[in-house]
DNA sequence: GTCTATACATCGATAGAC
DNA sequence: GTCTATCGATGTATAGAC
């Protein structure tokens, strides 16, 4: 029943969810991570499935809570994305555990769950996709197909945790100033 | 031992992957899909890990071989990414399950068949940077880092999949068109 | 080439002692 | 709150009849 208990292990469920995948991570294997018995895992969680969907259900809505905040707000377009951009490093680098559970484990959830975690997926792709069309209407915005930039866009910040995986503090700096510049302005000059 | 039959497995097997993940699909689901019982299945392959593999080489051998033709090509940096684009779309219409299956399953692959995938994902990595960086050098491409280009490039490419599962044809020819547009020149205008 | 029958490991989860 | 012991289901794979 202890909370500092149950969140222990819902971490080390993420760590172990990502490296091996949800369903190759046994009960026993993640109790033996956390130095106790399997059978003990179940005075702080009720089922497995309840540990995936608190990983997944509490990444999906600090994303949905970011872009609800920033949606409304009197800025560019550019502005707008940057600061969604900056918001998937930042979650990047606090929860990148989770976050590779969220992208890799999410079809593992129950029915409830599941369905849950389409709706926040799906609300926060049609805000995105909202700021893209402004972004249009305004002439800020390219005249290109808005459902591949949404999915190009929304691909490569889902999937930044593999990129951190491999990297360094000093080249995160990079990250925060150079992915903004590659994904909105592109990388081939113009007049070439 | 008839190979059609092995072949069907094989395919029955990549969609099921797909659908499920690796883990999450029993040899009596892919047995029952084809209407026979899950001993049979021994008849035509060795185990699950062969079907696997066999499913993720492919692909990935594929891959490489096409890089390794373009990379030597006397061609524009645009021209030599557009190709690289083309092929990405080419594989995914053609290979929808399979491509699926190599991204979310090969860390299922036994310990040789997962040296093998990784070393052919960097080889066509590496040969990928080359080009870019061929173009840094001969002033095409814009002064962004290499790796974080690299990085959202071959994410977008490599998860096509998802993108093409809920589209049409029409939109297919939307994507050839429009997807080297918003990869190579972004998606904010100069001017704005 | 497919079947039935089955071996044997491992899974998630529960009961009840301490 | 952790333990031992165990249940019942399900996993991959094999043996041998047809």
């Amino acid at each position: 029943m202890n909370p500092n208990r149950k969140q222990e292990i819902i971490n080390t469920a993420a760590f172990l969810f990502k490296e091996k995948g949800f369903n190759a991570v046994s009960m026993r294997d993640l109790a033996g991570h956390l130095h106790i018995k399997a059978a003990s895992l179940y005075n702080h969680i009720s089922s497995k499935q309840e540990i995936l969907a608190v990983i997944v259900l509490q990444i999906a809505e600090e994303f949905t809570a970011h872009i609800n905040l920033i949606y409304p707000e009197d800025l560019s377009t550019t502005e707008k994305l940057e600061a969604i951009i900056q918001n998937h490093i930042a979650i990047t680098l606090k929860y990148t555990n989770e976050l590779a559970c969220m992208n890799n484990d999410w079809m593992h959830l129950e029915a409830n769950s599941k369905n849950e975690y389409r709706r926040l997926l799906n609300a926060y792709e049609a805000k995105f996709r909202a700021i893209l069309q402004e972004g249009k209407d305004k002439g800020e915005v390219e005249d290109v197909d808005l459902e591949i930039v949404v999915f190009s866009f929304l691909t490569t910040l889902r999937t930044l945790y593999v990129w951190y995986a491999k990297k360094s503090s000093v080249e995160v700096e990079t990250l925060k100033k150079d992915l903004p510049k590659a994904l909105l302005h592109g990388l081939i000059l113009k007049d070439s």
